[in-house]
DNA sequence: CATCCAACATGACAATTGTCATATGAAAAG
DNA sequence: CTTTTCATATGACAATTGTCATGTTGGATG
């Protein structure tokens, strides 16, 4: 099966391609070091598989994901990432992932999951709990442009004028973006929304 | 040369040991996802050199570092980081490590890196440049000690509790740390002090 | 078609943060 | 030995955050 590795980290990719090449069914055709270069190869070189990290630059492996998927593309994602975070494995699923896997999984795990893509399977990290698919997103989408700006250290004022409010309204979205997330404060917020994957 | 990895992420563990125990001259003798087991696995086989990542769980790879230098144990360190934060590499400088990679650079480095430190030499990543010496940490002790609870999401008057303080010589610590850093906030202080490794 | 609900929006007031002036003690420098 | 400097420490006041009551609009439900 050709496949074609996207992760931003050098090393882990480089370390990735060489033990996949040894494998007698594998053969990596490209990399990529950020989602938008994912894309383009994809597009080109037709692989059956991507392994796609999620947070890499210009464009998140979600991104890609959701755009494959836009497009009908024909390629199967398998998700390889560092952060179990209920937010991003709810939007991988609905991109139509067919594989999530963390890289706290052992190395051995990777090929045997290519497989059972390739197969027309699905893999799942075992360690993905059930409760993980609870654990949706309580935020309105105007609740998260706010808190994204509060992430970015911007005061109420500041924010207020970027999306065209005023600052009571902004106050008040912070105030209910703290009590869904039942967080003391905003760094305490941020740190939740963070945890869950909830911060784009 | 006799070689143990300490990384807590599986998958790289993994896969770097698979690819360096290819080498004719590299014998991975041991694997730690922790800092504690990364030092007592040291104390037990006595590896000539450990590939040490930093933010691990119990230990952190800087702290394990450390100890080995006041033990004067022989085992050389090759710091293999993510973040080249001056403050990680500083310290790691002060703990006498050989060599300091990030993951942004290829396999390849890995393995030469390894021969020139087992040979006497240091291995640096040529990513580091000379301004990374000159981001000292500009904080006192007592301001790093008040910064940290900022980030863990703690007000002026839990900290004053916790640091035996009045709430007001709280709140002009985080004014002073907010000068320093040139911080609007302390969000952006946070985020400032994170980039630069000045956060433990 | 009417009613209800949720998202979005605002400002008054309470609580907390951030600034500033000030003080003390220990260590460094002259 | 004296003076200076820096870290540590505190509270008054200004600025911002967070709470709460309130209002509007559009979509869902009966």
């Amino acid at each position: 099966m050709k496949v074609i590795i996207a992760e931003d980290q050098v090393m882990l990719r480089g370390a990735l391609s060489a033990l996949l090449d040894l494998e007698d069914d594998v053969d990596v055709i490209g990399q990529a070091g950020d989602g938008e270069e994912a894309l383009k190869l994809i597009m080109q070189l037709e692989p059956d598989l991507c392994i796609m990290d999620i947070e890499m630059p210009k464009m998140t492996g979600l991104d890609v994901a959701e755009r494959l998927k836009e497009l009908g593309h024909p390629c199967r994602v398998v998700i390889l990432t560092t952060f179990s975070r209920s937010g991003y494995f709810q939007r991988a699923m609905k991109a139509g992932v067919h594989g999530f896997l963390l890289k706290d999984s052992p190395i051995d795990e990777l090929g045997a999951a290519l497989r059972k893509v390739h197969q027309g399977g699905r893999a799942i990290s075992p360690e993905l709990s059930l409760t993980f698919w609870e654990a949706e997103n309580p935020l309105t989408e105007r609740e998260q442009e706010v808190l994204k700006r509060v992430a970015q250290g911007l005061s109420a004022n500041d924010i207020a004028k970027e999306l065209f409010l005023s600052s009571g309204t902004v106050r008040n979205y912070v105030s209910d973006i703290l009590q869904k997330l039942e967080a003391k404060n905003r760094i305490d917020a941020i740190s939740i929304a963070e945890k869950n994957g909830w911060l784009k």
